[in-house]
DNA sequence: CAAATTAGGGTAATCGTTTTCCCATTGACT
DNA sequence: AGTCAATGGGAAAACGATTACCCTAATTTG
């Protein structure tokens, strides 16, 4: 491999003045400039990136971690994050843990090691503790979809809680009163969360919930089918499905769709999210939408300003409630 | 960032037994090597990769350039990739480019900044001549889904013309000879293997595809329902609507639906890709699979190994041949 | 016309690791 | 006792680029 000690011997003059060739900068006369360019493409040079990178040290780039980049939830964060920081010439490394904690560890080290200058992590799984460590590691270090304490101002979440209150309100407004929910069996917090908010506001109305009404499944289409179908086989009768998110909601739709059970004059069903799935499907399925490019824009603005030291725009928000989205699988219940 | 001279002079040891300790070299003995560990962990020491890599010429992470990480083909694509790495121990760094050509060299040029040693590249924008240089950069780097001349060996790519070929051989043998076809407008070559291939098919069974059977739209939900209201706008008349992925397909699907058409009774359609869309959607849609995860393994195991400069495994596909998944979407036309 | 500025370019330090020599000590074997 | 090898460890030279600092000559300014 050719180097900068090669040009400038083969054109005479110093490492120094083919560097200023090589980066476009002042000192360096047009003539010189010029022959010292020829002697490169002659002899074909190409700069060591890895050195470059190693002196200069100047990292241009910021790190995201997501449980997994084939959900769309995911894909589409890690998209908002990588297009606001685009606009402003940051290279974005989108990296995935999937909820295990010893790759996560990893996924984190890595982009330490790799010197980010910012992070955006969507970990469910690290401790607080540990999180804490490594915002210590890097100030650009932000969270989202988590409040952790200690770090709040490094935090972007969403009120999961509200959510499902909002939800159930809105069924319950529209004359349900027999619910069921399919829930994620995940072990993170999101799923109880959820859980939560629907009980909390089916006890407001004075409406039960029975254990049997709750299934539990993986949070994707198939664990919606898997769920319905548990729901249906264990004899619970509901005229409102409430779900985690749009994924296993649509799941459930296919299913009881496939069992020649009508959505939403049978059973009207609610998403959670509002990802392409949810518009996508037939019938159109109204969900809470999760203000994701918000929220991925204001994780993403936090990251690089902490991580250049600036005090953080006060009026970046942090915390973030979903709102309803109607579409077609709900109708009145008289 | 704590380098490794403060963790010599903090333990009372030259850098060299510093080193040694990192990589488990020889020539320490077992107390100081504890003690030295000690030292690193209590002072929170990472190696800075950019000067070992600069130093040592070898690197330890593969990276990934897509189109759109939005795109759940392309999020397949990564995912695939990923889960080979991370079974090996290799992190995997994903980055998109957005079919913009200064965008997706940034991209690659951070990549090599990034000393990954090995890269995989699904880029449709990018001039021969400009991979050819990166490859040469690179020894690691691999296209998917393109074939370069004089880079052959490290291209892994799909017979779209065959592709679409199979798609109307199927339908034309369930009786179908009134074709439409809609089709990506994007300015890169898959649009135009797949339409020729269409078209040579249609051509050996002497059925016509007039211009006014094509539309062309972006290859997105959207894009199908806008190009398949054009053709019936237009005033054309089919029973088959083949198109140029899975995305289109169904959104030429729901607005047909959303319209009274039925599908597939009055129009059968095929997708491209067998992404998640595919099954999900009601009716099932019936379309090509791209064997991605095969794809994406063999294009990671070439990367991997030619990074290493190991001679490739010979017996590695690089040419793959898509099939067709029989779902609900087509009919048998008497 | 002297002083000050500026343009052009060289010297050498520097970045954080790895690695090649080189040196000391120790113990085993003739 | 003298030789040899093995073991543990340090000093310093790389690696390839950038850049702070210095120098000279030419040009401008007062």
């Amino acid at each position: 491999m050719v180097t900068i000690k090669d040009i400038a011997k083969a054109a005479n003059v110093s490492q120094a003045t083919v560097s200023r060739v090589i980066n476009n900068g002042p000192k360096v006369g047009p003539a010189k400039r010029a022959f010292v360019q020829r002697i490169m493409d002659e002899l074909g040079y190409r700069p060591n990136l890895a050195a470059r990178a190693f002196v200069t040290n100047k990292f241009t780039s910021l790190g995201v971690l997501v449980p997994e980049i084939l959900d769309p939830f995911m894909a589409t964060f890690a998209h908002h994050i990588e297009k606001l920081c685009q606009s402003i010439g940051l290279q974005t490394f989108i990296t995935s843990g999937h909820n295990d904690v010893i790759k996560e560890k990893l996924a984190i080290e890595n982009l330490l090691d790799h010197r980010v200058s910012a992070m955006v992590l969507h970990s469910k799984v690290i401790s607080d503790e540990d999180l804490l460590k490594y915002s210590e590691l890097c100030p650009g270090l932000v969270l989202i979809n988590r409040l952790v304490p200690g770090l709040e101002d490094r935090c972007v979440w969403l009120d999961n809680r509200m959510g499902s209150e909002l939800v159930v309100e809105y069924l319950f407004s529209m004359g349900h009163r027999k619910f069921a929910y399919i829930n994620s069996d995940f072990d993170i917090d999101d799923p109880q969360l959820r859980l939560e908010g629907v009980k909390s506001c089916l006890t407001r109305h004075n409406v039960k919930l029975p254990d049997s009404a709750i299934a539990y499944a993986p949070p994707f289409h198939e664990g919606g089918a898997q769920a319905v179908e548990s729901l249906i086989a264990g004899g619970t009768k509901f005229t409102a499905l409430v779900t985690y998110n749009d994924a296993m909601a649509v799941g459930a739709m296919n299913f009881m769709l496939d069992q020649g059970i009508h959505i939403p004059r049978d059973v009207s069903v609610v998403g959670f999210d509002d990802v392409v799935y949810a518009r996508d499907a037939r019938p159109q399925l109204t969900t809470m939408r999760y203000p994701i490019s918000m929220m991925a824009q204001a994780a993403a603005s936090i990251a690089i300003q902490s991580a250049q030291q600036q005090t953080i725009d006060p009026t970046i928000q942090r915390k973030y409630t979903p709102s309803l989205i109607r579409r077609q699988s709900v109708i009145e219940r008289m």
